[in-house]
DNA sequence: CCGTTGCGTTAGTGCCACTAACGATGTATA
DNA sequence: TATACATCGTTAGTGGCACTAACGCAACGG
C-alpha cells in the first residue's frame, strides 16, 4: 500500500476504520520497516538478531534447533548462518556424535554483535512506543500477546 | 516465518520478546491469514472490500481518488476494479468533464456485495478479538491507533 | 540389511509491495 | 496558437519474502 496511516479521518470509510488485522497491518508494516532501516545501518538483518539473541541465551545448538527457536525457515536460515560465520559472530562446527549435523556456537564477537544490535532495537522499540506510556507499552504487549496465542493456537 | 506463534515460554529467547515489531508482525501475519482465508470463500479479495466501502460511503469517484482513499497502488487498482466491474459490483465509465478520467460507482449489488463482505469481516474481527472484551477490544485499537498515527508521521 | 527418518542444503514458486514509463488528455504560459 | 508540463489510467516490470519440494548423506530401528 502506498503510506500505511490507518486513519485519514474523513477520508478513511468507517466499515474500513472497524478492521483489526487492517489496522494491524499497517502498523506492522511501519514498525517493520523502521526496524530494517536501523539494523540496515548496521549491515544486520532482523534474524541475525534472533539467532544471535538463541545462541546467547541457549548456548550452542543444531540448526534444526535453531530453526525451532526463532521460526526461521531451515531454508533461509542456511544464508543467516552463512553470513554470521563470515562475520565471525558464529562458528559452524560438524557435531562429532551425528555427522547428519552442525552444532551452532556464539564467538564473543557474536555476543558483542548481539549487545550491538539490542541496542539498536532497544532505539527501535523507544521510537515505535514514544506515545505510550509504561502502562500503556504494557497493555500493548500483553493485549497482543493474548490475540497472538488465541490466534496461534488455532483460535 | 515457519508459524506465528511470538511466545513458546523458555524456548523464546528474551531478547526476542522485548520485540513490538516482532510480536506485531507475526499477529499482523495470522490476522491476514485469516481474513484472507475468510474472504477468499466468498470469492473476495481485501481490496474489494475497501473500494466498494469507499465508494458506498463517499460516493463515485475516480481511479486516483480512489487510490488516494484507500492506500491502493494506482496500479493495483486497475486489476480490482477490473474483477469488481466483472461481478457486477461496480461501473466504470469516462469522465465526459475530463477524458483522462474514468468514473467509478458502485451498483446496488455492490451494495449488497459490501454488505455480505462486512459480515464476513465481522466473523473475522469476532474470532480475532475473542479473548478480549470489550473494553480491552476499544483498548487495542486506541493504543495501535496511536502508534499508527506517530509513525505514519514521521515518528 | 533395509526401510524410514533426520539434517542441511539447493532450487525453486508465487505473491506482494512497489516503481518506471507510456499514450492520451488537459492546462498554463509565452 | 504552440509548447511544455502535469494528470490519468494502464502496462510492464523488479526485488524480496514466505514458503515448499527434493536431494545426498547419515542415523536408527526392526
Amino acid at each position: 500500500m502506498e503510506d500505511l496511516r490507518f486513519d485519514y479521518g474523513d477520508e478513511t470509510p468507517e466499515l474500513v476504520k472497524r478492521q483489526l488485522s487492517r489496522l494491524a497491518g499497517m502498523t506492522s508494516g511501519l514498525m517493520s520497516r523502521i526496524a530494517a532501516e536501523a539494523l540496515g545501518e548496521v549491515g544486520a538483518h532482523k534474524f541475525h538478531f534472533v539467532v544471535l539473541a538463541a545462541l546467547d541465551e541457549f548456548g550452542p545448538a543444531s540448526q534444526s534447533v535453531i530453526a525451532d527457536r526463532t521460526r526461521v525457515y531451515r531454508s533461509d536460515l542456511v544464508a543467516v548462518l552463512n553470513e554470521l560465520a563470515d562475520g565471525g559472530w558464529i562458528v559452524r562446527a560438524p557435531d562429532p556424535a551425528d555427522k547428519r549435523r552442525n552444532t551452532i556456537t556464539i564467538t564473543d564477537a557474536g555476543r558483542e554483535r548481539l549487545a550491538e544490535l539490542d541496542a539498536v532495537l532497544a532505539g527501535v522499540n523507544e521510537r515505535i512506543m514514544a506515545p505510550l506510556d509504561a502502562e500503556e507499552r504494557r497493555q500493548l504487549f500483553a493485549l497482543l500477546g493474548r490475540v497472538n496465542a488465541h490466534l496461534a493456537a488455532g483460535g
